[in-house]
DNA sequence: AAAAAGCAAAGTGTATACACTTTTGGTCAT
DNA sequence: ATGACCAAAAGTGTATACACTTTGCTTTTT
């Protein structure tokens, strides 16, 4: 749905990265992208220098483009900001909230459940990223959402260099409680339900206690 | 302070819009530029595509770039994101914050009274945009302190374009009894003193009540 | 005189060429 | 064998060329 060349390729490596079809560290050669695209390296500098922007990949000058390998630190910062987001997002969700929204969320829940049974792995967890994303786009805030999107990427790295334990089931528990609290319009409820569900996806994953670099 | 050429160039044109010498609408001729920063059109262009992925500029397909002009809605929504981010940043600040950091925030202080009193008018609003960045460092997360400082930049471009009424004092006065809260703990306090001053910024904003493109 | 059509100038979109840097693999000295 | 050194290969950094689109002015038509 993108109407420039160079949007698509942008596109087109996300989603490769998101679907851990890259992973942190491998070598983005501009000639061999180039190639596969059927474009000239000019475009893929292009595409390559916005993504750096993303943090999704890494320049080094002269060595060329690489995926991004989140440290550790970085991994707990972006899970510190996604708390504080989702828990603005929540109480602004139950002030603005109404039961068609409510019933959005629902939907999407149902969706969630038959991957969690049947869908394929990433599409798993393409839906448990977009539930928090639907959220942004009901309120109405589309800056909140894109954001969210970032985020979002960025965990998929994250979540593939430590993950240790994958609880896909129980995001979507968790997911369709937190609707449950916002539909009672539970303030203080959804609020610790939001903040235990990112701590669960955090502590699913193998984040030593510091390092630094 | 950057490395790379392209890099270089992102900032500049990055600073142009922040302070105000590129205003929104503006038309970025990629041969002018070129010709003012003394390469090619390549990096110019590679430039131009990294800073429409922070939405400072936005590019139309073979009509060119130009400065972003943010829609009343995206002013309100990149306030919304502001006082989500903003408020989470307050409740960690009171859980980690010890006595340097506050010493930290009121040395930031004193230079926004300076400024307030003799310095130029960017340089003020500089200076009063980064002391929330500067919370952000001091609670040492990067990944915040760069959040905001994206969300910084657009906010200069929405003052630019709806600002009524300039209260850098006000602002100033607002950041230090917002440490004086910090200090003693009081997060109720705090958590009202950092929203009352994100509505009175946004408040300072003609914006009307809707709009939707 | 106003609107439509057409044409030249300017500007964007993409590919390619070439300089320069890093990597690689092998040779030679130790 | 091991390590330093050097040349070829591969890869990045930048400029330029050219096709194609938009723009704005001129000319034509009504």
């Amino acid at each position: 749905m993108e109407t420039t060349t160079t949007g698509f390729i942008v596109e087109a490596i996300t989603a490769a990265i998101v679907d851990h079809q890259l992973t942190p560290g491998a070598k983005l050669a501009e000639q061999k992208l180039a190639d596969q695209f059927g474009v000239s390296r000019t475009l893929i500098r292009q595409a390559l220098f916005q993504l750096s922007r993303n943090r999704l990949i890494h320049m080094e000058p002269a060595r060329g483009a690489f995926v991004a390998a989140p440290s550790v630190t970085e991994a707990r910062q972006v899970f510190a900001v996604r708390r504080m987001l989702e828990a603005g997002m929540v109480r602004a969700f139950i002030a603005a909230a109404n039961p068609e929204h409510i019933d959005a969320l629902r939907q999407h829940i149902a969706e969630e459940q038959n991957a969690v049974h049947g869908g394929t792995i990433s599409n798993r967890t393409e839906l448990l990223g977009d539930f928090h994303v639907r959220m942004a786009q009901l309120l109405g805030n589309e800056v909140l959402a894109l954001m969210l999107m970032d985020l979002l990427s960025r965990c998929s790295l994250i979540t593939l260099m430590y993950q240790s334990s994958d609880s896909a089931a129980h995001s979507h528990e968790e997911h369709a409680a937190l609707v449950d609290a916002l539909e009672a319009r539970d303030e203080t409820l959804a609020l610790r339900l939001m903040d235990e569900h990112l701590q669960h996806v955090e502590a699913g994953l193998t984040l030593p206690p510091d390092e630094s670099t």
